[in-house]
DNA sequence: GCTATTTATGCTCATATTGAGTATAAGCCG
DNA sequence: CGGCTTATACTCAATATGAGCATAAATAGC
């Protein structure tokens, strides 16, 4: 009756480089950073941080479950029993260009709203499920699949865009057939790379947890250098959610927050009239730390 | 090197009983719902379902993942390999007085601020520990840490009181030596019930969650009865949360959301005026579903 | 030097949301 | 009937939020 299991450790390792969210992968972009759990781990944490370590090189800050899976997909053998994969969303700062580091929205290019590749990404995609739904015999399910459609792409402009709901548009899109979770269909007809197994899935979910906490606990700063402008703070928030911001509310409510502190230096090379630099000071203020965090992300 | 592990999957269901809420417990309230993980269950999730409803009778309503632990304190045998433990915390709708339910506060009094009792206990631990943090050697460690304390229990209103922090505050008073995490000190000197193993960390992380969930997803409806008054809701609610709710303020919320709709119905013995009665229609409301909900928790 | 352009930063204003309270309705109990 | 309870509608002030205007201080082009 109970078996024995083998068990993974997967990280989605994020970084933002020039205002571009990266995530750390290995096999050319195929797959996450990922290694079995070892009996000199002393911890599931201390696995993620020594498989993540031993291809980065880089310490890594924040560390934080994800979810655990045990589909009947991930059968080793029959005898051998099943394979359990714990995944971690891991944050680090920005690299001096090493391999291994792709763009998130080159797996996700729909979730990038801000730019015209993005739009245009969401444009085919709306064709494509309106064929998908045309095609449904069940008029009941029709309707509710359309449904699900237009709430989750915001389209039509009846809902707005929730940039949380990374997660949720992939499985509809991996529902409707119009990408290839395996990598081993070439017509995969929505834009954007494929992964191995199920690691684009789980890049979906570290995306999606990493855009609902940016909102409420002050992650952003594991992904800051030491010092920063407002708009550089401001311009990570917005590739990471991939939504506008309005810049003076956003000063505003950093500001209100008392979450960082000027250092008293100047950025000179702005390309306009030079900015104060600012540290992170939310790990010393615990009580703010703990209360939680608002970040004004506005609709395009 | 690579190891296989024992798969053990742990419940936290939660129903809410006379305006108590309570979990489901085994072993005279000093564990868990829990088994392992066998070849028989179709994924992690049907593996939970099968072993709680195997103790409960009841089908399950929402299943959520919590946590997945592997510390070293859960090693079986030298050539066993370790444990691991997949947690989840799951809901279902008022039962009619089984055995093995357990109210949440008989566990974590100090979190039911609402009663005198709470009250009178939060009292106790604010004593113990500045008692504990007058022991210290180092200055700096002694402010630091009693800063943590201020702030997790609200001492001397200078924070408010975050009813989220369950599991932090748990660990706080553990660290603290206030607690006896395996039930073998019998001289635990916070008031509380003690479980075996990590199990009352476990209900701690689910009450974490629950609490965190029901402000912004309408989860409070796998709670409630299929027709319910407001005052009912807000009670479920408040007793979830611990805090008090403005009556007016939370029913102006309920309702502009349009998350319920009336039944028709008149609940007759209310005590004073009859009320209405009313539903839940989110699950039809799928955008609101999506959107999110919010709920308004004043302080006392 | 002057002007257009760019970014930084301070401030205003209408609107929406929230917290708190008042007022009235409609049942019960003695 | 008056006194109690709960239900429900509405008001009002304080805050928070979204959007925009205005000014400051740099650079680039002429």
């Amino acid at each position: 009756m109970t078996t024995q299991m083998m068990i993974e450790l997967i990280a989605v390792l994020t970084a933002v480089r020039d205002d571009v969210p990266q995530v750390m992968t290995i096999d050319h972009g195929r797959l996450l950073p990922s290694g079995p759990l070892e009996s000199t781990h002393r911890s599931l944490q201390a696995g993620v941080r020594a498989w993540v370590e031993r291809q980065t090189g880089h310490p890594i800050g924040h560390v934080e479950q994800l979810y655990t899976f045990a589909d009947h997909d991930r059968l080793l053998g029959a005898e051998q029993g099943r394979m359990i994969a714990i995944s971690y969303l891991a944050l680090t700062r920005s690299h001096a260009g090493e391999t291994g580091w792709r763009d998130w929205y080159d797996y996700f290019p729909w979730e990038n709203c801000k730019t015209d590749a993005g739009r245009d990404c969401l444009t085919i995609i709306e064709r494509l499920l309106c064929k998908w739904v045309a095609g449904m015999d069940n008029a009941a399910v029709r309707v509710r699949q359309w449904q699900r459609c237009v709430t989750l792409f915001a389209i039509g402009d009846m809902v707005a865009w929730n940039d949380e709901l990374v997660l949720q548009r992939y499985e509809l899109l991996y529902e409707a057939g119009l990408v290839a979770e395996a990598g081993c269909t070439p017509e995969s007809t929505v834009p954007g790379r494929a992964m191995h197994h199920d690691h684009r899935r789980i890049l979906a979910t570290g995306m999606a947890r990493l855009r609902a906490k940016i909102r409420y606990r002050p992650v952003v700063f594991e992904l800051m250098p030491e010092e920063f402008t407002l708009l550089q703070l401001q311009r990570v928030m917005e590739s990471l959610s991939g939504v506008h911001i309005h810049k003076q509310n956003f000063r505003r409510l950093i500001m209100q927050q008392q979450l960082v502190e000027e250092t008293g230096g100047i950025e000179e090379h702005t390309g306009g009239r030079p900015a104060r630099l600012y540290r992170f000071c939310g790990e010393v203020r615990q009580a703010r730390y703990l209360a939680g965090t608002k970040i004004p992300l506005a609709q395009p």
